[in-house]
DNA sequence: AAGTTGTATGAAGATATTATCATATATTCA
DNA sequence: TGAATATATGATAATATCTTCATACAACTT
């Protein structure tokens, strides 16, 4: 099998799970920290950290350290993919994440919540 | 999680096989009866037929029978998805693969194969 | 420097997926 | 009708995935 198809079964195994795609699509609205996503999402740390490996490994994410945060990103080179640009248009993130995200932002979670 | 999204992972799962993906890029070929796949993919039949199960379960394909054969192809409601497009337009059938479907249908094989 | 915070990661257990084997069912053929 | 053919499906074993716990590490704060 062609080195193409292994990376688009990839990128469809990263998908395939509901917490991966909950992360992905919100990070399509802009970039977040773990802590950030662990609010959003209520979840653990680690759970989070796990699946953003996974995540990156498709070449999904991209992530960057500022300060004390690591920031994640949706890799914009494999978001003109055609099959993520057909999942964006498909596709409305869910009004509990999306209120959510709008909280986090507003209340500037990144500065005020306790990871550990 | 509303109902489109359970859906999306859904398909993202069926796909996220590298049987299951090959099986579903020959069936947007045009229809295949069992053991043509069988034939092509060079696979055993119940290995095949689970496989099936769970793309037409994802909604992904559809079966009718036609004499002693089910037929498979792809579900065209779904197959309009932009996800499916996005595939479609991404990707380029295995040389093999491609071969091997070419080579079944002009030998007939549905005619000549043994399945057991 | 020592404590705190944010994140990564290895190990382990629970769960899910996959392929295979055996068998069941439906249709055709002789 | 009985045998052969095509396919489906349940059970099982092997493997993979997912979450959690514990811990490590890096950067910040005091």
């Amino acid at each position: 099998m062609e080195k193409s198809k292994i990376e688009i079964v990839k990128i469809f195994k990263a998908l395939s799970d509901e917490t991966r795609l909950r992360i992905y699509l919100l990070l399509l609205q802009g970039e977040l920290c773990v802590c950030e996503l662990m609010n959003i999402l209520d979840m653990e740390q680690s759970r989070i950290s796990h699946n953003l490996r996974i995540l990156k490994e498709a070449g999904l994410v991209k992530s960057k350290r500022r300060g004390k945060w690591i920031i994640y990103e949706v890799n914009s080179e494999v978001a003109n993919n055609k099959i993520i640009q057909g999942l964006k248009s498909e596709w409305k993130l869910a009004e509990q994440d999306l209120e959510k995200l709008n909280k986090c932002k507003k209340e500037n979670i990144r500065e005020k919540f306790r990871c550990n």
